[in-house]
DNA sequence: GTACAGGCAGTAT
DNA sequence: ATACTGCCTGTA
């Protein structure tokens, strides 16, 4: 069991999008990191964290407490939109994620959303992951490679994957073949480990973002997906050399991400982030 | 019925 | 280089 000081708000963050298998039970969150359980309770303004099994300093890890997130932000801000973001929402954090398990759920997370996406990840840990028991409820842990590799394409069609199979299929092949290795992927650069992502079948410039960002330690990764697509075309138009459509190619992206990461620099994820973030929070409304 | 949702790959121009 | 298409599945 151990504390956390105040000064974010791992609630928000968790439920900022980032991550998909926490629920909330009574007055704690619970969410799935690999192998582990994750509990996060409220308790009298104090903060506990639990993981079962233990995870050492999992709170640590998770919400990139070894950042130093004051000069992040303010390398962030000289950009006068993401200024107010970061004045906005002082609790917001990136969230340093499971490689294995957060490529899975962004090979999942396509042309989708949000509550099919926690549907279609749910039903794999049911079905190829390991029960936990904690608080006398039932959890379970993420599938390794090797459960993905041994399912069927009928079992994973069966939770709801649909044509996403094929890409789960093929990046599971990849992972066990040691064609993509996440060790390495750590200690190389930005753009050659998005080079080996991107050779992957079903692996794209967005989901290969995502992968470099949330668990690669790539923290100048930009993902771009329609909402930050949005947020660029309203309030970075300056970056557009030429007009783009509502969708974007893959050189389009190439161009936009290339741009936008050279001005925001070596934390422009965390400049992402904040942008996403407001972008979900505003959907619908007038701003 | 049909449009749409946090993309991607394949094909044709 | 860009445009267009289909794709599982559930919901509005």
């Amino acid at each position: 069991m151990q504390s956390l000081s105040q000064g974010f708000d791992p609630v928000l963050s968790i439920n900022s999008g980032q991550v998909f298998l926490w629920e909330k039970h009574d007055d704690s969150w619970y969410g799935i990191y690999s192998k582990h359980v994750i509990r996060l309770t409220k308790a009298g303004g104090r903060l506990e964290f639990s993981s079962f099994p233990e995870l050492e300093s999992c709170e640590q890890k998770m919400f990139r407490l070894d950042d130093d997130i004051g000069r992040i932000r303010t390398e962030i801000s000289h950009d006068p939109f993401v200024y107010k973001l970061v004045k906005a929402y002082p609790g917001l954090r990136l969230i340093r994620q499971e490689p294995h398990q957060c490529l899975f759920s962004f090979v999942c997370a396509s042309n989708t959303n949000i509550p099919m996406i926690r549907r279609m990840l749910y039903n794999l840990t049911k079905k190829f992951g390991a029960p936990v028991q904690v608080d006398g409820k039932e959890f379970f842990t993420f599938p390794s490679v090797v459960d993905i590799n041994r399912a069927t394409v009928d079992e994973l069609c069966a939770c709801g994957l649909g044509y996403r199979v094929k890409a789960i299929k093929a990046v599971a092949e990849s992972i066990a073949s040691g064609k993509l290795d996440f060790g390495a992927l750590k200690n190389a650069s930005y753009e050659d480990a998005k080079k080996e992502l991107l050779q992957v079948y079903g692996i794209g410039n967005k989901i290969a973002d995502c992968v470099l960002l949330f668990s690669l330690e790539k923290l100048d990764a930009f993902p771009i997906d329609v909402w930050i697509a949005r947020a660029l075309a309203s309030h970075y138009k300056w970056l557009y050399k030429k007009q783009f459509g509502e969708k974007i190619t893959s050189h389009q992206y190439e161009l936009l991400s290339g741009s936008i990461r050279e001005y925001f620099g070596r934390y422009a994820g965390y400049a992402q982030q904040y942008i996403y973030y407001h972008m979900r929070q505003n959907a619908g409304k007038k701003w």
